[in-house]
DNA sequence: CGTATATTTGATATCCTTCAAGGACGGTGG
DNA sequence: CCACCGTCCTTGAAGGATATCAAATATACG
């Protein structure tokens, strides 16, 4: 692979290529393909559900732009929010082995999505090694938040739970440059965030309070922020190992690369 | 691929074969392939822990023999055991992305793990498409069961939550022909459960108790069975769908699999 | 057997939910 | 520009689900 194959990421690169460029060294072919795979879009507003549960799943999903959220309505008629979509996140990469969906997916704020054909999931495996690779870690980044929110509803408090998602949105939002140093615009409802943590509405808006209180965070008109962060960091026991980028195809000594290499 | 290359799945087969022979037409290539990756093999004591959270991971685990837990200790003490993985499953089919373990996985009864080389991992990837797509069925389906113990932990009471597990203990067992259409035998104590379901002991045996009492649950000497197993499913509110095995190569054409791609 | 481990039961405390209602805010139309 | 309405946020009070503490009983195991 030549280097002048390698392709700097472009300033109006989508956020899927921002994403994975930060852990892979993208060919310019690779970007090219990235770029093209998203096309078909569409346009869906705040509140739109796109993905009924139960119903057959013909697509993979791309957002594009927007917050979007899967979920589940229980028998008991409850809510529960498996997991916000940002940005650069795929809906539904599995629907090659899923012919029908198992969870809602709806807008939480207008969104861009790109519409992939299942077929361009396939082709990326046959022709595309690397991002092939790349899907794969994104499935089990996908799996690693699944599992951190289930340690937070099963161990932690209300008020860490909440600051901890907090604190793993800002991160994967500054993943794909869509937060800053100080934090980023919340696109939840209270409701919502306790729909994702397992609370109650009532009980989200004490424990925000709270934490407010003790400058464990700071909600301007939707802007959060965490005044003293390393302290929020501890209180939540918020340990970003697994919203970490791995790292492929730098000199390349060995990882997932290998694969691509030959 | 001619017919004639195509394997039953021999009696003595490892239940990772089995349980993909569910969903794949496997070759005879394939089968002798994934033996012969298991051959190094480690046996484990009940209680060993063989992954430590934060430690370099070096290998992929997948369980021959016995139940594995996977969990995190929180900043306050507390262990939330993540996933019980059982035979067929893997535990760290993600080492070529990440290098340091962000769980530990400790032994619940006496178990044989494999032990296998990254470099095999990337090897399937490159010599046998419709198994890499198989590892990467595991891992989406590793993610369906996170994503509905987080359902359960957020949106279900005790005694759901602990019933719907022994549903899908016993349903995932079956998949690897260690359970009976009666029930199963369970590897747990009830401070596990409890671990695993984000409760405490004490309600965890309450929570038992009144599941026997209602008839919906019956234990006897660590043997798990539903006497009215429709007023189970329905109390749990427990929906398979989650744990289906996915169907591949009915002619295959194609890798992963047409499947969609019509 | 005897000791460690696991289960069971009781009593009390707490976190969180539910129900209820008031207040803030933003958007829309007259 | 203001009145209106919906949505979201906030606060109070009471009840329920689950946790914690403590101790007794049962079970497994060397």
């Amino acid at each position: 692979m030549s280097p002048k194959n390698q392709s700097a990421i472009p300033d109006d690169a989508s956020p899927l290529v921002r994403r994975l460029g930060r852990s892979i060294l993208l060919t310019y072919d690779e970007v090219k393909f990235l770029e093209t795979m998203q096309v078909n879009q569409a346009e869906v507003d705040k509140g739109d559900e796109f993905i009924h549960d139960g119903d057959p799943l013909r697509l993979t999903f791309l957002v594009r732009s927007g917050w979007v959220m899967r979920y589940k309505i229980t028998a008991a008629g409850r809510r529960l929010i498996i997991g916000v979509s940002l940005p650069g996140d795929f809906i539904g990469l599995h629907v090659n082995f899923n012919n029908s969906a198992i969870y809602s997916a709806a807008a939480l704020t207008k969104s861009s999505l790109a519409l992939i054909e299942p077929v361009r999931i396939l082709e990326i495996h046959r022709r595309f090694p690397v991002l092939a690779s790349g899907l794969e870690w994104m499935t089990v980044r996908h799996a690693n938040i699944l599992s951190e929110h289930k340690v937070s509803l099963g161990a932690r408090t209300a008020a860490q739970r909440i600051l901890h998602f907090f604190l793993e949105l800002w991160t994967r939002l500054e993943q794909v440059d869509l937060a800053t140093a100080k934090g980023f615009q919340l696109e939840l409802t209270q409701e919502q965030i306790g729909d994702c943590m397992g609370l109650s509405t009532v009980h989200v808006n004490r424990s925000i309070s709270r934490l407010c209180k003790e400058n464990l965070l700071r909600i301007d008109k939707g802007a959060v922020s965490f005044p003293q962060l390393s302290r929020s960091i501890s209180f939540a026991d918020f340990d970003k190992r697994f919203l970490m980028e791995f790292s492929t195809r730098p000199g390349l000594p060995e990882p997932i690369n290998q694969i691509a290499s030959n």
